[in-house]
DNA sequence: TCCATTTTAATGCAGATGCATCTATAATGA
DNA sequence: TCATTATAGATGCATCTGCATTAAAATGGA
């Protein structure tokens, strides 16, 4: 891989280190604000959010870990802590008898109804209210898709 | 304040989740890269970088806390353990007997020399080689740059 | 069929982080 | 001056993450 050899140009540096600046940022704000709530932290969003859009039927550990780039044994144990706090529900899979099914509970979904209006508020009061115009955000989302992409450019 | 209250819109919610993904996958990537070469972590790298910038006169641990955004515990324990593995020198402070004053050792210096090319080939790999013309580079980083200010617009 | 390989999930252990608290010193101000 | 308050840094404890390993089941040939 020629590209990998390359050595990354300035203002490609200047972009990695407001990435992981401005996240971190971005971050820590809105679970100070969660934490502030009363409710609980990102990652039980993530879960409950993923279990809600995938509906009756639920999902296998090993989907989530698709979907939310978690670490196989990260999820194991998030799953957990959910399912202890009463959350989510844990059964058997019926045709793949190493695995499991997890859907939500009454009570995860009310945390997600919970949640969503003190998150949304957070994301606003630390994501949009500081970017301008619509242009701005469409921009700066298609941009930061690029880089989730595997191929290069 | 007002802006607090508001909600976000479909493309401010989208560039949050792009944010938290695109940082984590770029993250993970050079993480990686780091761990294959051998050398230690990136965290390692913004303690020898920032105190290699200071020079002589070296940081104390409240000048780091403020530069790397971590929390003061953090830096302590992150410091304990370079100190540990030899890489930074930490003394009284001549000014003020309740801090300390960090600087590089010589070992420190050279982690910083070894860690460079992997580091700079992983940023290329995982952020350069996704971003397109050097005009997207600055409009990433003009873009990223306004979610760290604390001021809204 | 049978065996090697792969996949799914859990877990013990070490390392890292968050949270609250503690000690020592510095700064403030009556 | 002395008492109060603020700041610098460390640390005990719980939680969380990373890493390696393990067990069980599924898969894919020969």
């Amino acid at each position: 891989m020629v590209a990998s050899r390359e050595l990354p140009s300035e203002g490609v540096i200047k972009v990695w280190a407001r990435l992981l600046r401005a996240q971190r940022v971005a971050l820590t704000g809105v679970e100070a604000d969660l934490k502030t709530a009363g409710v609980p932290p990102l990652a039980w969003y993530d879960v409950l959010f993923e279990l809600k859009k995938a509906g009756e039927g639920g999902l296998r550990p090993v989907e989530l870990e698709g979907r939310l780039l978690l670490e196989q044994h990260n999820i194991s144990r998030l799953v957990d802590r959910l399912v202890v706090a009463g959350h989510v529900h844990r059964r058997p899979c019926p045709t793949d008898r190493r695995g499991q099914v997890l859907t939500l509970t009454e009570t995860g979904r009310k945390i997600l109804r919970t949640m969503w209006p003190v998150y949304a508020g957070a994301i606003q009061r630390h994501v949009g209210s500081k970017i301008g115009t619509d242009e701005d955000v469409r921009a700066l989302s298609l941009l930061l898709e690029r880089l989730m992409s595997t191929r290069e450019r």
